[in-house]
DNA sequence: TTATTATGCTTCACATCTAAAACAATTTAT
DNA sequence: ATAAATTGTTTTAGATGTGAAGCATAATAA
């Protein structure tokens, strides 16, 4: 109980340092071979499952802010990564992978592939599935409002 | 053993927004009281334990690089939460919590403390300890190199 | 003692994020 | 049809982070 709590207290913070160290890690394990950031890994990956999708849905997706995306597609885009393209809705763009873009997603796949399976070393099947579940249900509590 | 390579292919991307969604909302939680950030939550919270450590403790202890940490305290410094003092070796200065830093320490904690308790929601603690050795072991899993 | 190396912090350049406001285009309401 | 509301994106201002380079101080070596 006590335990508990004191556990409870620190949690975020372990799981707020766990995540600088882990991005920071990946950062670099990216930049070794495929050179993109993990944000913009996310972003191609994403893409290469909704090519043509929206700015908004990118975002969604990856999990940011629109003014987010707008940033990192633009550079993105600077990187010949992608294309912004006129959709029907003329408020709205739709985001493509260019053949670059294409290239890149299937080295940072592999990079992840790697890494994932580094990330969950020593933990049996039964932790990692508990690893899951929180990371799911924590982002539904969050989103269900506190 | 298929589900678990897709899983694990996902891993980072899903603690990765989860850390995203769980942040933005931590730092609206702490803004309706103590005003603060979380990352100054985070140098709050680390001082109360270490008051007068180096920066480089500091650094250290929030897991943060020492820039990011120059930063952040000369922010905190002007909003009257610290103070930066000399030190016997010079090249060192050591940070200070002033009154003000106590009290919204002590505030700050007190919403962590719910915000914890609120993360952890449907899990079981054996669940919960699976979680926390996964934030211990893969920030080792990254130290010790990739 | 003087030169070299190591340590601690800061500065610089830049990526990334947020919230809020501005804009533009489409829908809905009157 | 015109006004009002909604939607999608971008802009703006600013916090936070990184790595690399710079600077000052201390410790070590010659």
């Amino acid at each position: 109980m006590a335990i508990a709590r004191t556990v409870d207290r620190r949690l975020f913070f372990l799981f707020d340092r766990a995540h600088t160290q882990l991005a920071k890690t990946a950062d670099h394990y990216l930049s070794g071979s495929s050179g993109v950031s993990t944000s913009q890994a996310a972003v191609l990956i994403y893409l290469g499952y909704h090519d043509g999708c929206r700015l908004s849905d990118l975002a969604e997706g990856v999990g940011r802010n629109n003014s987010a995306i707008t940033g990192l597609v633009t550079r993105m885009e600077k990187l010949g990564l992608v294309t912004r393209n006129k959709t029907l809705d003329g408020r709205s763009r739709a985001v493509f992978l260019t053949d670059e873009g294409w290239r890149l997603r299937e080295i940072a796949r592999e990079d992840f592939r790697k890494f994932n399976e580094k990330l969950t070393r020593g933990l049996s099947e039964t932790e990692v599935s508990a690893v899951i579940k929180f990371l799911n249900l924590s982002v539904e509590n969050v989103e269900t409002g506190l």
